[in-house]
DNA sequence: CATAAAAAAGATAAAAAGGTCTTAAATAAT
DNA sequence: ATTATTTAAGACCTTTTTATCTTTTTTATG
């Protein structure tokens, strides 16, 4: 599971990507707010995207947050690999940290089987597919 | 993901699964050092576990941990239901609380592709399967 | 340039999770 | 009955996560 953290990065993410869309470009209080998170925290989040590149900023007016243009859209799994860590697709259902073909868990071809179905997932789910979604009134982001 | 705690109630009823299919009943520091946690914590843990039935104790002497015998074997989703609570099962992937059929999150579908297949998994899983496969040799627990 | 708008940065605080220590209760064995 | 052994219970501490508040920096615009 994610922690809240990568949650609000996820949310906040695919709110200014389908604000985007549509010409705009939010501010954080918009944000924040549109994505269900806490001012300040979504802003400090958003900071570590941009310092990462993932996202773009601006300050002053007519400032805010956006997607660069001409780069193709992030997927989940940057967002996640950015947020929790490369480790997190590769950890063993039981905290082990020896688990390993060579000395698995218990339970580690069923857990490899679940990892393996998550990491396609959230690699084939980038923010722009997901902010569409929203966009068409298909998803919504409302907590 | 689970937390901390319920690794090590998972490694531990495992462990103690292990002995008593060996006719052992162990203890607590016993338990600790298999299933690679604190001594006191996983006491905690082992406690709230045979209040709610899933294992037994006896205190004294000869005492230690064990399954009540004709019982059948608890299932992975017993254990992280009771330490993570039903919702665990059924929590969206962005964290929304009003994700639903009628009100999807972006990734509703594929989340829930992932969901069942956990669910699958977890509820065929039991204790006393993964048990085997350690006294077997074919799995470890060690950190 | 002065001003206002906005993100960046940093310091701090609150809450939750993880962990330790001490004492109490139960029980088997002598 | 006393003692030793063992889990149960509760109080407390530490670390991590989550959240807030304040100040600084950047920038567009009048």
């Amino acid at each position: 599971m994610l922690t809240k953290t990568t949650e609000y990065a996820i949310r906040a993410l695919i709110f200014i990507q389908a604000r985007n869309l549509k010409g705009e470009r939010p501010r954080l209080p918009e944000i924040a707010e549109g994505s269900n998170a806490p001012v300040h925290y979504i802003g400090k989040i958003l900071q570590t995207l941009v310092r990462h590149r993932l996202l773009a900023s601006a300050k002053g007016p007519g400032g805010g947050f956006f997607f660069a243009k001409n780069v193709p859209s992030i997927s989940l799994f940057d967002v996640i690999r950015l947020m929790e860590g490369e480790a997190f697709f590769h950890r063993c259902g039981f905290g082990l940290n020896n688990c390993s073909v060579e000395n698995p868990c218990p339970a580690h071809d069923q857990y490899r089987e679940i990892r393996e179905l998550y990491l396609e997932k959230v690699t084939r789910l980038t923010i722009a597919d997901l902010a569409e979604r929203v966009n068409e009134g298909k998803a919504y982001l409302d907590v």
